[in-house]
DNA sequence: GATGAATGAGACTTCATTCAT
DNA sequence: GATGAATGAAGTCTCATTCAT
């Protein structure tokens, strides 16, 4: 094959076509609001690839080339969107972080306050939900302990927990204290990045006693 | 190549110093034992390079090249004693874990049972020591989570933490339940990694408070 | 590496003589061209230089490091330009086909029909001609045997000697049926082989005797 | 896996022990002798090895280690029965012919003379068996191009296949010419190169309707 | 005699990044 | 602005062979 097959199959139409195909009122204008968009899209699909190729691949499988592949771009337009291969690992976190805070809120948010057992059962399946993923947010999140930039965006992984354990145990009627809430958050932690590496039979089990022996601790005077 | 002055150095002396150093009662058997002592200290010093550069650069400074630079070999001796890189990473892995168990073992040993404020201080001591060589432990821990191989090795890694954590509670008098077990070393574990990459600057008051609510459980009934 | 110096030699050169020849009228629409034009120079280098190592020195002799060398190319320039070291033999072996039977055909056109004795000859010849070239396309052959990839090329091959053969009786005024051209090649192969291989002093006579029988089929009834 | 397990089960055992097992005979003569018998045995299975290999993955896969791995014989003894790699090929390859011809031979015994059908049926199934083993034959055979000590052995093949075509056209009643014999020699050649290679699915349709030019050729005046 | 240990050379391939266009 | 071309550096791993024991 040659070497850059695919990515022409993506580029070169578009480079090809477009003056041809522009509307003959002429409007200047809208040519290069056009172009931006086509910068943001091309953006966010090379954001996307590097997503997917950490989750499936981790974090050595992100590399400019397989970006490229993934997302039909050429492979000069890595180093073009991102500055280098830390900064498109960077906002991969960043995106990582987002997306899953915001599904654990809105998978929490389908789930009744008050039966703590149905509170325990939505914890089991988010903490057991899309390995791959986690494996990819996981790991990104041990790389911040040698790359300054990264630590940055753990710590917002790390707040945002902490706000959404806040925010479950305040509407189950928990007062929680902040240590409480940095225990449970650490709990999770915990019982996160062991769930995801051992993969055990019974997982289950160990979360739900987990998180009893977690619940009794915030009962405790 | 570049590494060939490096290794001289580093293997030539050995031969030459030995026949200085044999017995002159002139026993020919003893002299294979000597190729065979070197080959292992060899092993050794590879596995040891392995390891300070896993602690140092992560994952991705573990290569041929860098190990056998660090071990002052040749670079072809590191494919002659691990059949790859994976195998040599695996017996890293092992190697961490063996050692930072036993490292934990003679900290807590060394610490009274009684004052359970005394073990706390021994919690936060081990939990703050020698970040570097965590992050290598952690950083292999989760990549157990792709790799069946290293998988097994995680595992001993908690269970030697259950262990740990069985033991210390037997000898402060609690008669913890495995469940409760696991419930600590996962509190542990949350700790651990939270505390090695983020690196916060309240970090010993964060682990103390995690202590204490994590204790609050344990006597619940 | 070590071939960076050779390459600028080849390479700079091409660059730096363009300015001077680039007509005056200033089309910056031509400079892409020339671009394009020093890559498919460059493949083209490779290729050859892969059919000269081939047929000097054998399947084995065509490395990525002495093809690079050769064309006064950059080692990796051999990976870009060719997905693998079998792309590259594959279309070697396709480029050499091309060429044999081209050559084969131009020499047998300049030959005439008439005295069957000038048409041996012609044979001897071909047979005879250029043993380097033929060790080279005929171990492509074999190698045939072992990669589905190749073996379209070999068979391709096979067909063109076929379509050569018929040419050539039909020329003579034999009317051979497709049997009768897949014996005469089948024949051919086997002189080829035989001949480059065993490289005997009596080749020319042993040719002839074999030609002599195989006409002498064709003419039965 | 250890760099040499596999040698360790097939070695040590034997050095071990040996002195304990010596019959009290204390016969010292035998012991020479069972050495020697040893080392024969050895060069035999590590030429054995090299023949099995070079069948299955041709030329390249017969690499010390792997004639060693698969004779189950310390790495080191490679080198030490054999003075180098292209010394352990040209064994193989005169091993590997004179199997050929004598199988050849017992094959074409046990078929009657006397109806060409048959002869015909014989030869197709000669040509047709056991694909690997003629691809590794014919492998060594064009390599012979190139290294004159094999080009000695390759003409030994073709002698050999000189004689049995000369004895079984004497058996069917020809009285074939030498240069016949050679012609026949050289259309199976052609025959048999073709078949190995293109691996069609026609072959046996094919080798018949050459074969029935060739005896036409035969009995042509 | 036999072999574990050893290693220089080199195999193929990938990568991040630059640069001219 | 976008991108094909380009490449130095480095990656993992294999190989034939030697040598001390």
């Amino acid at each position: 094959m040659e070497p850059s097959a695919a990515e022409d199959d993506a580029t070169v139409p578009e480079q090809d076509h477009r003056p041809a195909e522009r509307p003959p009122t002429g409007h200047r204008r809208t040519e290069p609001r056009r172009r931006q968009e086509r910068a943001i899209l091309r953006r966010e699909r090379l954001l996307e690839a590097a997503v997917e190729l950490l989750e499936e691949g981790g974090f050595t499988a992100v590399t400019h080339r397989a970006v490229a592949r993934r997302a039909g771009v050429p492979l000069a337009a890595t180093s073009y969107y991102f500055t280098c291969r830390a900064a498109l690992l960077a906002e991969a976190f960043t995106l990582l972080v987002e997306r899953e805070l915001a599904a654990i809120r809105a998978h929490l948010e389908a789930v009744p306050a008050d039966p703590p057992d149905a509170l325990a059962e939505a914890l089991v399946q988010i903490l057991n939900h899309d390995r791959q993923r986690r494996l990819g947010l996981w790991e990104l999140y041990l790389q911040a302990g040698r790359d300054p930039d990264l630590q940055r965006i753990a710590r917002a992984w790390t707040d945002g927990c902490d706000e959404i354990v806040s925010w479950v145990l305040h509407r189950s009627g928990h007062h929680a204290r902040p240590s409480q809430v940095r225990f449970v958050t650490t709990v999770l932690s915990g019982l996160w990045v062991e769930g995801i590496v051992e993969d055990r039979l019974d997982a289950r089990r160990r979360i739900r006693e987990v998180l009893t022996h977690t619940l009794a601790a915030l009962r405790a005077p």
